[in-house]
This record gives structure tokens, C-alpha cells and sequence, in this order.
DNA sequence: TCTGGGGTCCTAGGACCC
DNA sequence: TCTGGGGTCCTAGGACCC
């Protein structure tokens, strides 16, 4: 069964005490950031990314005037377009100014815990269980709406919240009442809440996932898989993935959250996908692309005080879509932009003897491994002394 | 759903070491 | 020449997320 859970990964906090975990999400971020500069946009459907003349490219974020007409992120510029002609499209975002405004709510949030981690651009966790228990006599919907409250003063941007006692029935109750609300599910509501839900409403359970489950035990929504019943029939019947289903549930699961470390980035990456017209006999793009994403990664590697041991390269093939992945990793780490260019080269023309010059659709270039400047000298003198 | 870009995490096989 | 078990690193592929 493919199943990934990466719940697994990380310790699973045990505790029977009841736990207030906040998931805080922006809603419709990049697009409310846009109408937040742009009145002239409100009331209007908008769509962050695609390219409304050459309809190629995908919804990355819509407005909710947008997604009355069926728009959702993910879906291609083509059929967003089809839906609702007058759409505007946002071609290029402003990402610097979604990071920057990111920041600061991440901020606004980290001042109410340290028991806090950002979980994307627009998504953060907080367990916020002392303060509601003791400024909140264990009720939390004030607080949360002093969240939104202070969230809204300082940047005009709404979001929604949802509280459970684990971080996954957090982020589901988030999404059940959206924009700009919130939704709290204390444990004794946990299976009237969770029963209907199809399985794929938990995060980390995906299309292939959804599938398997289906086809092989019949589970199609997270109910069936409550009535399964004991701890220890759920490992059965799903491996470690059912001791992560019985925590879930029975309102254990995560609830630790650790605060993101400046060191969590664990990759740098640049891609970019060619289209049909890039396609000239022959001659085959991507020598002229790729110095330009090695510059791209090697800047924000630098930017970062980053080394690099490990090099990829990406590639998709047109036809088939299928992804080949190539990597060389290196002993010493370094950030030579040197040879991360002849590594992407020499990776380049193993992949074309490999697949006799299958067209390439897409090409990402990529460096891991990383160790940070500091961190690396510690080590060194770890190593002489 | 005919498809962007930037990520994270997991798995499995093989190399290599003790 | 055949034989363990355990650990770690590398590589490639894939699922999943926003």
C-alpha cells in the first residue's frame, strides 16, 4: 500500500491533559494581499499566476469572488479562464511583499507562544493551552478571536482558525469554515466532527493514499475508519499508520510544537518548464536555461550563508510527464558556483545517454545537504581542537 | 485536473565499514 | 570461500503540501 504519513517522523506526545492547539490560516493569502493593494480589486474575481493571453500556467491563489465560479487553486489558467472570462490575472505575484507581510503576522502570532511554527507562508500552529486554561478558563474562542482581531488591525489581511486538541484535527476544523472564521472542536466532539469527512480531508492522506484505502479495506470517509476501533486492530490492519489514525481520533496525536529552526531549510531549488513552441528540432533548450537557474540557486545559497554537499538535477520528460531525478553529492560542503555548474552538466548528459534525448517539459536545479557558514566552522574547529 | 514552482519527508537498494 | 548483523551514507523515485 502506498501510504506516506509523516506524522511518524517526529515523536508523538502522549499526553491525557486536554490541549488547545490553534491553526491559524490566511485566507486566500497572495490574492487578499493584492486587493489590500489594490482596492480598485475588490468585489472582483481575481487569480494570482496563469497568463490570461496564452492561457498556460495554473491558479496559485484565488479570491472568493473568483471561486464562486468553481476556481480553485491548481486548476489550469485555461479553465479558470473558461469559468469566468472577466477574471483579472495577477500574471507575475509580488512575493517579496507576500513574505514580507507573512512575516509580520507570523510575528504578531509568535508574541503569544513560543510554542509556535510556521507551516508554510500562509499557515501557523500554536499550542495555546496554558493561556487558554489560565486566562481563558478553558475556553478559547476569544482568544482566538484576539488573533484575528490584532491580525486584522495590523495587516488587513483576514484568516481563519480552527482549534482541536492535535495539530491534524486543528487543520481540518480550519478548513471547515472558511473565510474568516472559526471553528473549535473540543474532544468530545472529536467524532461527530471527523465521521463524514472523506479520508483525504487529513493532510498528509493524498490521491494515492485515498485509493488504496479504498480499494483495499472499502474506507472511503475518516468514520470507517473510527468504527475499526482498538489501537491495536488499526496497526494491523494499517501498519504504522493506524497507531497515527487511532491518535488522531481518539484526540491524542501531535501536539508538540516545535518552533522552526533558522536551520530548517533543507534544499534550494530553481525550476523552470519549457513550452511546445521552446521546441526546435533538435536543439534542445535547456543548455540556455540552465545557467540561469544556477545563478538563482546559487545567489539565495550565498544570501543564506549556506553550503551545499549535494547537487540535483531535475527533469521532466514532455511526453509522458514522467520525473528523473540525478544527483552527485560531494565530501566537503562549499559554494562554489563553479561546480555546481559542471555537476549539472555532467548530471545533464548522463540523463540524455540514459533516455536518448527524451524532450525535456521541465528542469529544476537544486542543492542539499546544506550546512550553514557558522555551524561549518564549528565543526572545524570541533575537529582541532 | 492535461498540469507551476518550491519545498518536505519516506522508502528501498546498494556500497561500505566494523 | 562462505558467512552474520548493524550502522551510515548515497542515490533515485515517489507521495504530498501550499
Amino acid at each position: 500500500m502506498v501510504i506516506y504519513q509523516q506524522e511518524h517522523s517526529t515523536p508523538i506526545e502522549t499526553t491525557d491533559t486536554r490541549q488547545f492547539i490553534f491553526h491559524v490560516d490566511l485566507d486566500a493569502f497572495f490574492a487578499a494581499v493584492e486587493m489590500r493593494e489594490d482596492p480598485s480589486l475588490v468585489g472582483k474575481p481575481i487569480m494570482v499566476g496563469g497568463d490570461k493571453d496564452t492561457k498556460r500556467g495554473i491558479v496559485t491563489t484565488c479570491n472568493y469572488e473568483a471561486r464562486k465560479y468553481g476556481i480553485h487553486s491548481g486548476m489550469s489558467a485555461k479553465e479558470a479562464i473558461e469559468r469566468c472570462p472577466e477574471i483579472i490575472c495577477v500574471r507575475r505575484g509580488h512575493y517579496d511583499l507576500y513574505r514580507e507581510v507573512s512575516d509580520n503576522i507570523l510575528n504578531i502570532l509568535n508574541s503569544y507562544t513560543d510554542h509556535f511554527r510556521s507551516a508554510s507562508i500562509d499557515e501557523a500552529y500554536l499550542n495555546l493551552t496554558d493561556e487558554v486554561e489560565k486566562e481563558h478558563n478553558g475556553y478559547p474562542i476569544p482568544l482566538a478571536e484576539e488573533i484575528k482581531n490584532e491580525i486584522f488591525e495590523e495587516e488587513k489581511i483576514t484568516c481563519s482558525i480552527g482549534i482541536g486538541p492535535n495539530t491534524t484535527i486543528a487543520k481540518i476544523a480550519t478548513s471547515r469554515n472558511k473565510p474568516n472564521g472559526i471553528t473549535y472542536v473540543p474532544k468530545a466532539s472529536i467524532k461527530r466532527f471527523l465521521y463524514p469527512l472523506p479520508v483525504k480531508a487529513i493532510s498528509g492522506i493524498g490521491t494515492k493514499s485515498a485509493e488504496s484505502l479504498k480499494r483495499i479495506h472499502g474506507i472511503e470517509n475518516i468514520g470507517q475508519i473510527i468504527e475499526i476501533g482498538s489501537e491495536h486492530e488499526m496497526i494491523r490492519k494499517f501498519g504504522r499508520l493506524g497507531s497515527f489514525f487511532y491518535r488522531v481520533v481518539s484526540g491524542k496525536g501531535r501536539t508538540t510544537i516545535q518552533p522552526s529552526s533558522s536551520f530548517g531549510v533543507k534544499s534550494i531549488s530553481k525550476g523552470r518548464t519549457f513550452h511546445g513552441h521552446m521546441f526546435d528540432g533538435e536543439q534542445i533548450p535547456i543548455e540556455m536555461v540552465l545557467p540561469k537557474l544556477i545563478d538563482s540557486v546559487h545567489e539565495r545559497l550565498t544570501k543564506k550563508s549556506f553550503r551545499y554537499k549535494t547537487v540535483t538535477l531535475d527533469v521532466r520528460f514532455q511526453d509522458n510527464f514522467q520525473n528523473i531525478t540525478r544527483s552527485r553529492s560531494f565530501q566537503a560542503a562549499n559554494d562554489d558556483k563553479e561546480r555546481i555548474r559542471t555537476t549539472v552538466y555532467e548530471l545533464l548528459a548522463e540523463i540524455n545517454s540514459d533516455f536518448n534525448k527524451a524532450k525535456i517539459r521541465k528542469a529544476a536545479v537544486r542543492v542539499s545537504n546544506l550546512v550553514k557558514y557558522d555551524s561549518m566552522q564549528k565543526t572545524i574547529t570541533d575537529y582541532f581542537s
